[in-house]
RNA sequence: GUGUCUGUAGCUCAGUUGGAUAGAGCAACGGCCUUCUAAGCCGUGGGUCGGGGGUUCGAAUCCCUCCAGGCACACCA
């Protein structure tokens, strides 16, 4: 189905050539004086300069060609030289018609050119619990995949774990000391290794920051751990044993977190994953000429002429000959390459890692890690603050537990379900779990990712003004209608709209393709958010007005039905592209 | 120090990539429920778009400069 826009723009376009004009002066946006015109057109300045005319002389005799099309009630030119431009009513209502018969995509085509992404979100670290930290990268990671699965693309989601590295040793180097005698630690031990883990999530969730805080105390520890880190890299077998069970162990747990979160992933790899391709990966630069040694570490050179600061080079090996992060990530370039071979990778990750990852991504193209082609995206997200204004803390002045905040969430979202009292304690749970996730991620999607916002729980599970929890009110209001209405609609078409309310409303409803489109191609969530707010206003104002189930004429009732579970349907469609759902009632 | 991002109503944020009178929500005040969920709707007040220059028919938006704040700047991730 076309979108409004180009229909519009192509009806310009004819209008702009027939007057001798050319076509390029016939851009159409949104209006921005919706109490003059719904769409404007403002090609008729700039096309002043060009042609030397009046700018009202030529958006004038544009005007006069359209006076005729059915498409528009009016195309009017304003003072300086702009075109407005309202649409017919029954031009709108015969789009919405088709997109209702659309059932899911709503006339967005799929893309002719889906491409592979694979994005990289959530970045949850083995044995540790999740913490505030983890919530935007799996938010925003989770909505990006979701918008851009929706328009087409083939997408991947990968957690990119946290397994490699110094705490895993602290952990073995703990365990060995709480328990010796297990086998894992006997290197003269040659038999299977036991398939049940000698610990559980809430062990290792105690021995990690136990170990963590010795070796900063303990020389004679941290060094231990540091050994038996390395001894791990190198494969020692009951320490590879270890490290499985510990995963295990771990990914079951935080599968759990996630799922709480709904944020799911396709791909459940780690750092650990890439390190068998580092070896030949590191060899091959140097041959390539493209790494070379600096101060003893093996670097390779990113900086580009255009920089305005100098860029530091992109460190592959330390000067002990160890790998870094850095060494891992393009390794882990090398296996998705592999597997999937992306034309795009998108990575969700604090802004702070800008730099770093610039340097990575540098040094994946110059070394041909991944074609020059392959669009290499970085999704900076800002800090969480408190209500002060500072990153977001616990009274105590300590990182938050995601699951800790979640059920502070939920907890707050049940008291004022049940203030209500409409619903039993079992039903009021569920939907204060619904309705709380919709404020958490409500409330993270509307801020644009890349700056800095303020996490506020009173003003997110607040069901007032731009928030989750109003959204889907608005929703259940919707779903409550329907159900009373009992039959099905599907027969009835969505009508004329005959009043203001009702023509904004279609006119909103009309705007879902760009919208979508617009947060597909800037990975911008929260345009969604401002466009369902807009969306769920219009609803409510229309609803305000008008009487559906009470409406005398059958066919009407039933159009407005077609038109609310046209709006339902939107509605939760983009909610679901958000991350999150709407319960039947609250 | 260098680079970079941010600065819009008392607070939290938008602003369709240069367009018309800068918009929402919260908070404040006033109105609307015997009628589909009032967790809603309607209205009022509130602005030097950090300051100053410039570019042009036209700037919150582009350029310069200053002020304030955040962040990053090779052997951490």
């Amino acid at each position: 189905m076309k979108e409004i826009l180009d229909v519009i723009k192509q009806e310009l376009e004819i209008a702009f050539e027939a007057n001798g004009y050319d076509k390029k002066y016939a851009f159409v946006s949104l209006s921005n004086r919706p109490d003059l015109c719904e769409y404007q057109c403002n090609g008729a300045l700039p096309a002043a300069k060009e042609y030397h005319k009046a700018p009202m002389e030529i958006a004038e005799a544009v005007a006069a060609s359209l006076q005729s099309e059915p498409t528009f009630e009016s195309v009017e030119a304003c003072k300086p030289g702009f075109l407005n431009i309202k649409l017919s009513a029954s031009f709108v209502a015969s789009c919405l018609n088709e997109m209702a018969k659309d059932e899911g995509r709503f006339g967005l085509e799929e893309s002719k050119a889906p491409k592979t992404v694979i994005i990289d979100y959530g970045g949850a670290n083995v044995a540790k619990p999740l913490h505030v930290g983890h919530l935007r990268s799996a938010v925003i990671g989770e909505s990006i995949k979701r918008i851009k699965r929706f328009v087409g693309d083939k997408v991947v989601g990968d957690v990119h774990l946290g397994d490699w590295g110094l705490q895993m040793g602290l952990i073995i180097t703990e365990l060995s000391l709480r328990q010796p005698n297990l086998c894992y630690f006997d290197e003269s031990y040659e038999g299977e290794y036991p398939t049940e883990p000698p610990f559980t999530i809430s062990d290792l969730e105690e021995i990690y920051p136990t170990a963590s805080g010795k070796s900063k105390e303990d020389e004679a520890f941290k060094a231990a751990a540091m050994k038996a880190t390395a001894e791990l890299q190198q494969g020692r077998r009951g320490y590879r044993a270890l490290l499985s069970h510990i995963l295990n162990v771990s990914v079951t747990d935080l599968k759990k977190n996630y799922d709480n979160l709904n944020v799911e992933f396709d791909l459940w790899k780690g750092e650990s994953d890439a390190q068998p391709y580092i070896p030949d990966m590191v060899e091959k630069m140097k041959a390539d000429g493209y790494a070379y040694i600096s101060e003893g570490a093996l670097v390779v050179d990113v900086k580009e002429d255009t920089d305005k600061k100098e860029i530091p080079p992109c460190m592959i090996l330390k000067s002990d000959g160890a790998s870094l992060y850095n060494t891992t990530d393009l390794a882990t370039m090398v296996w998705r390459e592999k597997d999937y071979h992306p034309d795009e990778y998108v990575y969700v990750v604090d802004k702070r890692q800008e730099l770093y990852f610039t340097q990575v991504f540098r040094c994946a193209k110059k070394t041909k890690i991944v074609p020059e082609d392959t669009k290499l995206t970085f999704v900076g997200f800002g800090t969480m603050n408190g209500k002060d204004g500072k990153p977001f803390k616990t009274r105590e002045g300590g990182v938050m537990r995601l699951s800790n905040l979640i059920s502070e969430i939920n907890e707050k979202m049940y008291e004022k379900i049940m203030e209500n009292e409409t619903m039993n304690e079992d039903e009021a749970k569920k939907t204060a779990k619904i309705v709380g996730l919709s404020a958490v991620k409500y409330g993270d999607l509307s801020n644009q990712a890349s700056k800095d916002y303020v996490f506020d729980i009173d003003r997110f599970i607040s069901f007032e003004g731009n928030t989750g929890p109003y959204i889907l009110y608005t929703i259940v209001r919707m779903k409550s209608i329907i159900a009373k209405y009992g039959a099905d609609a599907s027969g009835f078409n969505i009508p004329v709209a005959e009043t203001e309310s009702e023509k904004s409303l279609q006119l909103e409803l009309a705007k879902f393709n760009s919208a979508i489109l617009s947060a597909y191609n800037e990975t911008a969530p929260h345009k969604i958010c401002a466009y369902i707010y807009d969306l769920a206003n219009a609803f409510n104002h229309f609803y305000h007005e008008t009487k559906i189930l009470a409406q005398e004429d059958e066919n009407k009732k039933g159009g407005y039905i077609r038109l609310l579970t046209l709006t339902k349907d939107v509605l939760e469609c983009c909610i679901h592209l958000l991350g999150f759902e709407a319960p039947e009632r609250m």
